[in-house]
DNA sequence: GCTTGAATTGAACATCTGTTCATATAGAAT
DNA sequence: ATTCTATATGAACAGATGTTCAATTCAAGC
């Protein structure tokens, strides 16, 4: 039976992913302890337990829901190979820049799943990759590319654009959509024909 | 007064930052404790404090080491923009692929150094990254490139050449020179006039 | 054979780790 | 007013943490 509005379960729940998400991309996972999480939240360190089974589960639930939110954000259109490789470049760049911390997390933090969480979480990855890549294999049939390896041009371009996580702070010099464009520019250039 | 052969300082020493180099990349510097390195060594911990004034200038020292290499083996070659690129990028995806651990590092634990050494690698890095952006500088106004943003392109292609070592494995189906050759072949059309 | 001193041990330090659980609190439902 | 229960506390657990240092080892130089 719920409580209504009196309760905290709905408030802390996610103040306390919140809070790991945040600890986690500032310090690196082994670095946090369930204490500093907890004063984060301003409650006991017995209290996360409310919430999560264990530190592993906090993690691990941040990586999956960013991967899975990901997958689900982007769906190629239907367009040419060379409009589904723009929309994916503008996508990757702006649903990324959106979430810097979980980008931090999913790319830092893989080495500290245990094994049956990476595997899932890097299924996911590769999902994800596999979608890149069908769009460079269809554009290279239709002559539109010309990429010498289409698994190659997917971790580069994936690899350059994540990159842009690392360098861009919102109100400098460009805004997203002039980043957005100058990389569609580069990516375009790179896999034409 | 020194040991002659007998002496073990001398042996122990590399096999230290050799040991802390291992462990940090494979599981982190946050989760690798000093009696862990000194387990890796065949010593007890105390005695790594011989060799390094403590666990954070063992992280700080291999950065340096790294990013100190890394500058001492590039310098521009006498040549034209196109050829001093070419020449960037193959050096850059070998030289980062005979040192995969320390790649590793260098990029996954900047946030576990204190201010004072973190500013030192900051420093070293953004010289390594200058170099590139004066080629492509160089290239620029001499009309062989077309780049809307030299400083974007910068980090575009260091994201993009860095990324090698994450899905690299020797003796798979691609040696380092057809990497490099592909790579190449990227760069080179995304920043062709 | 004795002395010297670099190299190493192993115990000790105060503090932190993730997790559990009996107990307390306080708002909702009766 | 009383009961109920979701929510939270705070103490306890067994062990790990980085670092220090007196005591030991043992080969080199005399």
């Amino acid at each position: 039976m719920a409580r209504k509005q009196g309760s905290h379960a709905d408030i802390t729940g996610p103040k306390v992913r919140a809070a790991a998400l945040k600890l986690f991309a500032r310090h690196g996972f082994a670095a946090v302890s369930m204490r500093q999480i907890a004063a984060e939240v301003g409650v006991q360190a017995g209290a996360l337990y409310l919430y999560t089974p264990d530190k592993q589960a906090l993690l691990f639930e941040l990586m999956r829901g960013h991967m899975e939110e990901l997958l689900a954000d982007w769906v190629p259109p239907d367009a040419p190979p060379l409009q589904q490789l723009e929309d994916f470049t503008r996508h990757h760049i702006g649903f990324h820049l959106e979430r810097p911390e979980l980008v931090f997390i999913a790319y830092m933090e893989l080495r500290n799943l245990e094994v049956g969480n990476f595997a899932i979480i890097e299924g996911l990855r590769r999902d994800y990759e596999e979608r890149l890549e069908a769009v460079l294999r269809a554009g290279q049939a239709a002559g539109d590319f010309a990429v010498p390896d289409t698994k190659l041009a997917t971790m580069a371009i994936i690899a350059m654009l994540t990159g842009v996580t690392t360098w861009f702070r919102e109100g400098g010099r460009l805004d997203r959509l002039e980043v957005e464009a100058i990389y569609w520019d580069m990516v375009r250039k790179a896999v034409a024909a």
